[in-house]
DNA sequence: CTGTTAGCGCGTTCAA
DNA sequence: TTGAACGCGCTAACAG
């Protein structure tokens, strides 16, 4: 491969100038700067971003760092994160934790070696990996689930406040015993979600039923087991707030085998408006997530901070929406 | 951040030995490779992996580049990919070009300019972006497309005869009108996929109906429109086959708008097996593609080629699975 | 406006 | 076994 001393030699100049044409820096002699071009074009060289990137010691690379690239949230969210790195001429390298603490720490460390410009981490909660980002003093964001300790820009949706509201439309729907799938207990939005839910059901003068919650992972195995144990006997609950809506296909896989019918026999309300929610019949309740805004929106925040390292961290918080539908209709 | 020098002189040896211990190259001397460990930990040393990557002339990161991260087919593929590559100490950047010329060019132009040691390509066609990645002798391997030209390490999906066995499945299901909405035209897998339902309709001694052919994006709102088109009318087909899963999700949303049932007035049968598809009413018949194992083996490829720059090219197909449901009966 | 010089942080010669 | 010197390819100083 080329470098750029091959050419300013066939352009008949040195490296130095050569590197001014190849990046627009000062002005150099018109005549000059097209034999630069034309050499430049003629070896197809192209610059050795490794070399460029240790002279000027910075990269233009951000890592994002999530749980399941198959979960429509987080690949929502990626092309969010994607679409405003982009736009500023970064590129982002997605790496998947799978909700594992020692992928997640891993991948920081890969990050930290390569000298990311910033990370976007939607974290396990490992203290650890924070610990490192922290130590290193390297720009990074937390999406989706804030971060313990010192204070960090942070992204995240109001996702307690939009449990309580689902909770209380099953409520007013005239559900009595409602349940709940949460996530895996200590992941911010599993707990929170959670919280939401009781908070709902106390603020309703309920008692907050335990035999009626199960955790799981966000998964759809997971959680279809655990509607298997919660709806399969007699004082089952007659409706069920769920994480997410990867969880969600494992409840209604659940409810088919058990031959319950969503609305009619057990409401439903999942985190998330996948597309498919409205396909199946009746259309699911959802909470729908700016996922692809939290992308945005977070990746914003690490490139201001990526421009001023000293500024005071922020947090933002995006609004779910609720959007009720069939599935919590009697 | 501390350098290598730092480590060194904190540890009282040269630089050169430092790296040795650090690399585990050559032997040094037990108490010296224990300074130098000590003297790493306590100044939370971490190599920049730009400059060794530098010296080394080589990097572990291979960038794949796909049409659409939001597709489930992509997904799991780069699931596959991160899992292969991961295993063999590789890193993934993942890059979407938005099924866009352009785009793709673009990200390959960087994959280019970071030194990648390798590129999985799910090309859109583009002959540009092909050319320079041939043309800089960089390991690439094309998966799910194959690409046009020279011999390349390809890894693909026999998509074309997996159409054609659903499209004989639905003949034999008794489906007299059969239409198909296909992907954009020169997108491999969309024509392949048009060809093998041509293939069926021949070989069944029928005529191929160019008014029940749509093209349309592999995306949603396209495949809607498409359907629009095709069913609000008399003549109407009396079945489908859709290119994807993401434009099936537009056809049914066009048949509930038209008050249409899949399987008793339109037969349905769309490439890849979402999981939501056993969760509508009726379950929907799919072509099952092994996207995961595609990653897999496109990723082996790419990295035994990396390895053996000289080898000669090979091509693995590997094979869909018509899985019929409710969709494809009357 | 141009060229020369000097490193960025490593790993790898080559001598000792 | 260890250290000194060099260079990967590039750009930022400094001279001229």
């Amino acid at each position: 491969m080329p470098t750029i001393s091959d050419v300013a030699s066939r352009a008949g100049v040195s490296p130095a100038t050569a590197s001014r044409v190849l990046n627009g820096k000062s002005t150099v002699a018109p005549d000059l700067a097209q034999r630069v071009q034309a050499a430049a074009a003629e070896l197809q060289y192209r610059p050795n971003g490794l070399a460029r990137n240790l002279r000027r010691r910075e990269t233009t690379v951000i890592a994002l760092i999530i749980g399941d690239v198959e979960n429509p949230f987080f690949t929502s969210l990626a092309r969010g994160v994607e679409d405003a790195a982009h736009a500023e001429g970064y590129s982002v390298i997605l790496c998947n934790s799978d909700e594992d603490a020692a992928k997640e720490r891993r991948y920081v460390d890969v990050a930290l070696q390569e000298r990311a410009a910033g990370v976007v981490l939607s974290s396990t909660g490992s203290t650890e990996s924070i610990g490192m980002l922290r130590d290193q003093r390297i720009p990074f964001v937390a999406v989706d689930r804030p971060v313990s300790g010192a204070p960090t820009d942070t992204a995240v949706v109001d996702t307690r406040s939009a449990a309580a509201a689902a909770t209380r439309h099953m409520i007013e729907q005239g559900y009595e015993r409602i349940g709940c799938i949460a996530g895996p207990a200590g992941i911010a939005t599993a707990d929170d979600r959670l919280e939401g839910y009781r908070d709902a059901l106390r603020a309703a003068g309920r008692r907050v039923p335990a035999r009626l919650v199960r955790h799981s992972e966000f998964k759809a195995a997971g959680a279809r087991s655990a509607a298997m144990q919660l709806l399969d006997r007699r004082e089952r609950p007659d409706a069920l707030l769920v994480a997410n809506c990867v969880m969600a296909r494992g409840v209604l896989e659940a409810m088919a085998e058990l031959g319950l019918h969503s609305g009619r026999d057990v409401g439903l309300a999942a985190f998330d408006d996948d597309p498919w929610t409205t396909l199946i019949t009746p259309p699911m309740t959802v909470i729908a997530q700016p996922a692809y805004d939290l992308g945005l929106v977070s990746t914003r925040m690490l490139l201001s901070r990526i421009a001023a390292p000293e500024r005071a961290a922020t947090t933002t918080t995006l609004h779910a929406t609720l959007v009720p539908r069939g599935s919590t209709q009697r």
